[in-house]
DNA sequence: CGAGTCTATAAGTAAGCACTTACTTACGGG
DNA sequence: CCCGTAAGTAAGTGCTTACTTATAGACTCG
C-alpha cells in the first residue's frame, strides 16, 4: 500500500498498477489513478511526473519487469532433494506463486499490450523468454532420461500452470473447472514425470 | 465478410464482434462499429437495432455461443483408430482450431468480462465446463490405464492448448518461445499418452 | 531571510464519447 | 394510393476524457 510518505512518483507507479492490472488500461481513467496516489482527482498533479496515460503505462511496466524477483530463486526453491516429481512439484507450485506475484504484469500482458509492439516485445524478452529458458535448463539438468525435447516440455508446463492462475483470476480466485490447485499441481507433476 | 445486402443487425454483430476482439470492448467505439457495418458513422443508427454498446456485447457474445460447434464434432474428429497418441494428437489439433474459430469469445474472455459477472458466468457454463466435460469423458473412455484423474488431466491439456494458443495470438501469431505449432502438438501428445 | 525548486491544486480547454431527437426515405399490404 | 413500419442520417445533447495553464504553498541551500 502506498502511503502519502512515498514519493509521489511512487506512490502514482503503484496506483497505476493496481487500477490497469484490474480494470485494464483503456477504463481506468487519470483522475482514478490521482485519487489512488492521494492526489486530488482530475487536477491533472499526474502530469508533474509523467507525460502522458501512454507514458505512465510503459513505467509501470518497465518497473514489474525490472523488480522481478531474480529467477534462479524460484527454480532453486525446488531444491536438489527428493524424488524428481517432487522437485518438478516444488517449481510448479512456485511458478504459480510468481504468477500472482507478477499479476498485474501477467493481466496487462493478456488484455491491452496487443496494440503496443515495443512494450509487447518488452514483455516477452525480459520475462516470458527469460522463464521459458530457465525452465528449459532445469529441465535439462535435473529430469532422468529425457527423451521429449525439453524447450516443448518447458512450453507444457508454462502454458498449462499460466492458464491455470489466468483462468482463476478471470473467475475472481475460483477456478472454474472446480479443480483445485493441490489436485492440478499433484497431476501435473505426475504427468512430466511419467514422461520419456 | 459481411455485405450491406446481409441483415444491417447481422452486419452490426459481425464487426462489433470482430473490433470487440481486434481491439476489446472500451477502446471501440459506436462509430467504428457503425463503419465498419456499413452505416454511416456516429449517426447513430446502431440504435435501432440494440439498445447499449453494453446490450451489444451481450448479444455478440450469445451469438458466439450459440453458433460454436457441437463439442462432439471436434472430440470425434480424432477418429477410434491409431494409436492413443495419434488420437490425442487428433483431439489437440482439433482443440486449437475451436480456440481459432471462437477468437473473438476467448478475447473477450480473458480481456474484458472480468467486470461482467453475469457473462463469465455464461461463458463458463456455455463453453468452458462443456469443452472440459467432454474432454475429461473422452479421456475416460479413449485412453488405457488411467490411474490420474480424468478431469485433472483434462485441466492440464486444456490448459497448455488454451495458453499455446492465447500467447501466438497476442503476439500476432507468432509464438513467443519459437516453438512450432507441430513441435507443440507432438510433445503434448507424448506426455499425455506417457501419463499414467 | 530569501531565492529557487519541487509539489500540488483550481480552473480550465478541446476533443471524444455514448446516446437522442427529428426528419427523410424505402417498402409492403389493405 | 395511402398508411404503418423499418432503416438510415444529420445534427445535436450532455458528459467524460486526457491534458494545460496559472498560481500558490513548502522545502533546501545560500
Amino acid at each position: 500500500m502506498p502511503t502519502r510518505s512515498d514519493a509521489p512518483r511512487e506512490r502514482i507507479l503503484a496506483a497505476a498498477s493496481d487500477l490497469f492490472g484490474r480494470q485494464g488500461y483503456s477504463p481506468t481513467t487519470i483522475a482514478q489513478i490521482e485519487q489512488a496516489a492521494g492526489l486530488s482527482p482530475g487536477a491533472g498533479g499526474l502530469y508533474r511526473h509523467f507525460g502522458s496515460k501512454r507514458d505512465l503505462l510503459e513505467q509501470v511496466l518497465t518497473r514489474q519487469l525490472d523488480e522481478g524477483p531474480d529467477l534462479g530463486a524460484f527454480l532453486s526453491s525446488a531444491g536438489d532433494s527428493g524424488s524428481y516429481r517432487d522437485q518438478l512439484l516444488a517449481v510448479a507450485r512456485a511458478a504459480l506463486r510468481r504468477l500472482e506475484h507478477e499479476r498485474d504484469l501477467n493481466r496487462l500482458l493478456v488484455r491491452d499490450l496487443s496494440a503496443a509492439p515495443e512494450l509487447l516485445a518488452l514483455v516477452r524478452d525480459r520475462e516470458l523468454r527469460t522463464v521459458h529458458r530457465g525452465l528449459t535448463r532445469w529441465l535439462e539438468q535435473h529430469r532422468p532420461g529425457g527423451r521429449l525435447p525439453a524447450a516443448e516440455v518447458a512450453t507444457v508446463l508454462m502454458g498449462a500452470l499460466s492458464h491455470y492462475w489466468i483462468l482463476a483470476d478471470v473467475f475472481g480466485g475460483e477456478h472454474p473447472f472446480g479443480v483445485s490447485e493441490e489436485e492440478f499441481l499433484g497431476t501435473l507433476a505426475e504427468m512430466a514425470a511419467a514422461a520419456p
